[in-house]
RNA sequence: GCUGAAGUGGUGGAAUUGGUAGACACGUUGGACUUAAAAUCCAAUGGCCAUUAUGGCCGUGCGGGUUCAAGUCCCGCCUUCAGUACCA
């Protein structure tokens, strides 16, 4: 019998699909465990072999949980809203839900294929609005809660509304809004309903804003911080502009300090935890608050300023504003009127990019106020520069040049002195910033003191002034939440005298309408602007044309949509709800019973989103008493990436030319051939054939472009070429290149000896290099092939064994045929004989068979258990290939030993292992066999091959009885011939003798 | 700049608490089988030197150190990748 792996495999995928084998138990006896896979966006491409890596590796140890006896939960499902299928339909018409629909079938039947134990009853997709029902139905509680500094949690709106009622606003510690007025509750009663509903707008966990936001022009939409990355979006690579915009925000900041304190809690790799810690950014220090006194303002103004360095402070020589600070118009001069507007202007026009990528070029502008330092009462200078940021801190600084380099440069440029406040430090050359070696001088009450007993000092100053207190700030920005665009989850709210209402949650979900377009209106709205028909109507109210009808008062509708990120914030929940009720997200029966994510795989690219915004969802849903748990996953690991290796070929940058009207054939050239010429030694008017004769071919005016520009440069750019057109020794197929796209049809190709070719003479060689699989580079390969060709079970295993889990790793295919070659031998193993024919003996060993047999299995069983406990699956598959041949080396055809190899290759290898299981006599599936017991005595030795080093270098082994005591063997060594040989003659100094371990001669 | 991770053969990568560096594969070379190819099997394969064989020297990014013994520990560098970017 063959190892027929496409009938074994398909068989299997059918029977477990049939008989619901992985279907996970909402009440079992077992022990629960839930391992979870960030839920992929099905994009129109597909997967390539780098997707499933994470999937196989959980797959491994959900399928060895449950051989080690747990009840497993390993859902599946779609984060089914976003970008690309909006660009889709923009650009087709089709509807994103069609083209969602297309592509999660392709990717199902693609997951299926490689034979994952998903319990696909579990499945969820964020686009049905049976889930974005309860994404609405937290946004609600959201909406309706604010958070007490006091009680360290959110809390109903309600309770609130007392505190207003009982004592206004003065004494409560609440996340708000920074502009937040302070009244007192007979005002607030006095309030209108309106009036009253603004200020509580300021208090709620989603709010409305007017902020400045991240705008993407192109796509239409704001973005949120971690969907920008240098400076672009993270789709599409737009360019991002600020601008100021009433958006829906989520008060992420109220959970900073939770959001760092709970990762204390949770087992992910400190490198992740790190990226969190900075995003967090907590500084802690000190909020000192100057008064403005010569300026020509009538009103009295005050700046607030953050400095993590209140021990400087008698080193302030200036302050510098952020040019949008509010009160930079207010405290100008006359004279410095134009100059700041002209600067202010100049800031604004510059994008983000620009400031971003010109961080050396120091500019500002004196406003001619001044400030009064809190405790010398001189006059301070008062600057705005755009080195301040207007979104960081209060806007605005306290420069200290002597502590702060930025500070230090910037009296530099402007000439502004620098008083040196520290004790035996040289300023002249830079800023010194090292408080750990920080003693304070020239400054009064806290002269003499380091950096901890001077800023406590300062602070306590400033508190008997009433100018200032130590604060904590934190660079987490609170998240952007409102999208302009379609497919994504409507908001359900409304407005009622400009003041945003929620929908009643007994209307949920209130769907996503029809469009005609998924384009903004010509009123600038978004798409759902265009709606003219909204899913609902009910005996109260309906919705008809963006408005919403209640007791014949009509009301404008929320026209924005959430971002990605809401129905991925709360999922993992959903799985567990094993019936889909729709009358709670999950049921407390399911949240108890599976609590939280045990192990979550998943990229690190999410660790400023998903993984950040899920913690700070699950953390609000305890607070409100919603879910038990505080964190959403407990031990989380990164997959790296699997890179793709591709191929570069040179073309000739015709655009470098005078004339871009004409076609011009395209040239591409060998690397080799490149380097040669661009090195000199190659003058290339004189000996380049190849490129005379491309010349005699082309027209007047083509040659000359030719010529004037070979004579500015050797302007080839290296362009990408399918990997699927290259052969393993790099040689390009020019057939199918040409093949491949019109404008390669009448291409020259110049090979490394500047010889022009041709697809019948010559070949091509391309260049390779490895970065990140993408259909953009044309590197993908796909998973459907490597299926077809060598099976699932294959593709598994050769993704295991690239190397550790965790790591960056480039694919090349030709590799698989090493895994390969194992599930044959392993097949064989069973099947042997003339016409392999099914063999495995029931019956015990011979005696020194049996043993080594048993020594291979215990030795295996032993490590591949530590292996999967220790996510080093790329080792363990090592040790298959070792045990395989060793127990075909043996012969070894025994029950007793294979029987249990099949358990421990089955999480890898599912497909052969199952079918080898029913071969051996099991009717059970293999899934829930219990994983083999490790039994020390099978690997018990009576003695130890030594390696017997000299000064530390291994010369020789010796074997010798493991219950040798060290005297006597150190006596054996010393007296055996080889040792002498070695010694030749001299004595040693010293014999070190680790038993078990190693000799050392020290001579 | 700051933070984090990583540097081992031609390639992917192994190596318990410091204890035989290069497991397991890929690739390459040679051989067997075959009309041939594929498949399969066998052998060799870090570099250098020497050889009939035995053998010797050098080797885990670089420079130091600790130790009987260092890929592993300590100090100082270099390089690559990732995150962040005027965060006061």
């Amino acid at each position: 019998m063959k190892y027929n792996f496409n009938a074994i495999e398909k068989k299997w995928q059918k029977i477990w699909s049939e008989r619901q084998t992985f279907k996970a138990e909402n009440n079992s006896e077992k022990s629960k465990y839930y391992v979870l896979d960030m839920f992929p966006y099905p994009s129109g491409a597909g997967l390539h072999v780098g997707h499933p890596l994470g999937y196989i590796a959980s797959d491994i140890y959900a399928r060895y949980k449950r051989h080690k006896g747990f009840n497993v939960l390993h859902p599946m499902g779609y984060d089914s809203f976003g970008l690309p299928a909006e660009q889709y339909a923009i650009q087709t018409g089709q509807h994103p839900a069609l083209t969602t629909e297309a592509n999660i079938k392709t990717y199902r039947r693609q997951l299926d294929q490689i034979g994952f134990s998903f319990d696909w009853s579990r499945e969820v997709r964020t686009s049905n609005p049976e889930y974005y029902k309860w994404t609405q139905w937290i946004f609600i509680q959201l909406f309706e809660s604010w958070y007490n500094y006091e009680s360290n949690k959110a809390e109903h709106v309600d309770t609130l509304v007392k505190v207003f009622e009982a004592d206004g606003n003065q004494n409560i510690n609440a996340a708000c809004d920074d502009d937040t007025e302070v009244f007192s509750a007979d005002q607030w009663k006095a309030y209108s309903k309106v009036e009253k509903q603004h200020i509580l707008l300021k208090y709620r966990l989603t709010y409305l804003a007017e902020t400045e936001v991240n705008w993407c022009p192109a796509l239409g939409t704001v973005l949120a911080n971690d969907e920008i990355v240098n400076g672009v979006s993270e789709r599409g690579g737009h360019p991002v502009i600020r601008k100021k915009m009433t958006q829906w925000s989520m008060r992420i900041s109220a959970y900073a300090e939770r959001l760092l304190q709970g990762l204390d809690t949770i087992d992910w790799t400190d490198a992740l935890k790190d990226i969190q810690r900075n995003w967090i950014g907590k500084s802690v220090g000190a909020s000192v608050t100057f008064n403005v006194t010569a300026s020509e303002a009538k009103q009295s103004h005050q700046i607030e300023v953050f400095t993590t360095r209140p021990d400087t402070i008698f080193g302030t020589s200036f302050m510098t504003l952020a040019p949008e600070h509010e009160l930079v118009s207010q405290i100008t001069t006359e004279a410095q009127k134009a100059e700041v507007e002209a600067y202010i202007e100049a800031t604004a026009k510059r994008s983000e990019r620009d400031r971003m990528a010109d961080v050396k070029t120091i500019s500002g502008v004196f406003t001619g106020a001044y400030a009064e330092h809190p405790f010398t009462k001189e006059p301070i200078p008062i600057w705005i520069g755009d080195y301040v940021l207007a979104s960081y801190g209060t806007g605005a600084v306290m420069a200290v040049p002597c502590g702060d380099q930025r500070d230090y440069d910037f009296a530099k440029h402007f000439d502004i002195p620098i008083p040196n406040i520290f004790e035996g430090v040289d300023i002249s050359e830079e800023a010194f910033a090292d408080k750990d070696k920080t003693i304070i001088a020239n400054s009064d009450f806290i002269n003499g003191m380091n950096y901890k007993k001077a800023t406590k000092r300062v602070i306590y100053e400033l508190e008997q002034i009433g100018q200032g207190k130590g604060k904590t700030n934190y660079r987490l920005r609170d998240a952007v939440f409102s999208r302009q665009r379609y497919w994504g989850e409507p908001f359900p709210a409304y407005y009622v005298d400009g003041m945003p209402q929620m929908i009643a949650t007994e209307h949920l979900p209130l769907t996503l309408p029809e469009v005609e377009k998924y384009l903004p209106t010509e009123e600038g709205e978004p798409p759902l602007g265009r709606a003219t028909h909204w899913a609902w109507d009910t005996d109260q109210c309906a919705v008809v044309s963006n408005q919403l009808i209640d007791h014949e008062t009509v009301y404008p509708l929320e026209l924005n949509t959430m971002p990605g990120w809401a129905g991925s914030s709360w999922y993992f929940f959903r799985y567990m709800e094993d019936a889909k009720r729709n009358e709670v997200f999950a049921s407390e029966a399911a949240l108890n019973y599976w609590d939280s994510v045990d192990l979550y795989i998943g990229g690190s690219e999410h660790a400023t989103g998903h993984l950040l915004y899920s913690r700070f969802w699950v953390k609000f849903l305890y607070d409100r008493g919603y879910v038990s748990v505080n964190e959403p996953f407990k031990k989380l690991i990164n997959q790296g990436m699997i890179l793709g290796t591709s191929a570069f070929v040179y073309r000739y940058n015709w655009s470098l030319g005078i004339d871009g009207a004409i076609s011009k054939p395209p040239i591409f050239i060998s690397k080799t051939f490149l380097d040669k010429i661009k090195s000199k030694d190659y003058a290339l008017s004189d000996n380049c054939e190849a490129i005379d004769s491309i010349i005699g071919e082309l027209s007047s005016k083509h040659q000359a472009v030719f010529m004037e520009a070979q004579i500015r440069s050797f302007p080839f750019t290296a362009i990408h070429a399918d990997v699927s057109f290259i052969n393993a020794a790099n040689e390009l197929d020019i057939r199918k290149f040409r093949d491949w796209r019109e404008e390669f049809a009448e291409a020259y190709f110049i090979d490394s000896e500047g010889k022009l070719i041709n697809e019948d003479n010559g070949v091509f060689h391309v260049e390779r290099d490895v970065e990140k699989m993408s259909k953009s580079k044309f590197n993908v390969v796909n998973p459907d092939e490597i299926c077809e060709q060598y099976g699932a079970d294959s593709l598994r295993l050769y993704e295991m064994f690239l190397g550790p889990l965790e790591q960056y790793k480039p694919w090349n295919t030709a590799g698989i045929t090493g895994v390969h070659g194992f599930l044959k031998k392993l097949w064989k193993l069973f099947h042997q004989g003339e016409n392999n024919t099914f063999y495995v003996d029931a019956s015990p060993l011979g005696k020194s068979e049996g043993a080594e047999s048993f020594k291979t299995l215990h030795k295996t069983i032993k490590k591949v258990e530590e292996d999967i406990e220790n996510f080093s699956f790329n080792t363990s598959v090592s040790t298959f290939m070792i045990a395989v041949n060793e127990l075909t080396a043996q012969k070894c055809a025994s029950k007793a030993i294979l029987e249990p190899l099949l358990i421990l290759v089955s999480p890898y290898a599912p497909h052969i292992a199952e079918e080898l299981w029913e071969q051996l006599g099991h009717m059970e599936s293999i899934a829930t066999a219990p994983f083999p017991k490790f039994e020390e005595k099978h690997l018990v030795e009576s003695s130890k091959n030594y390696p017997i080093s000299f000064n530390g270098k291994m010369r020789f082994t010796l074997e010798l009885p493991l219950d040798m005591s060290k005297e006597d063997i150190e006596k054996t060594v010393l007296a055996y011939e080889k040792t002498q040989e070695q010694l030749q003659g001299r004595t040693p100094k010293k014999v070190i003798v680790v038993p078990g371990k190693i000799v050392n001669i020290v001579g």
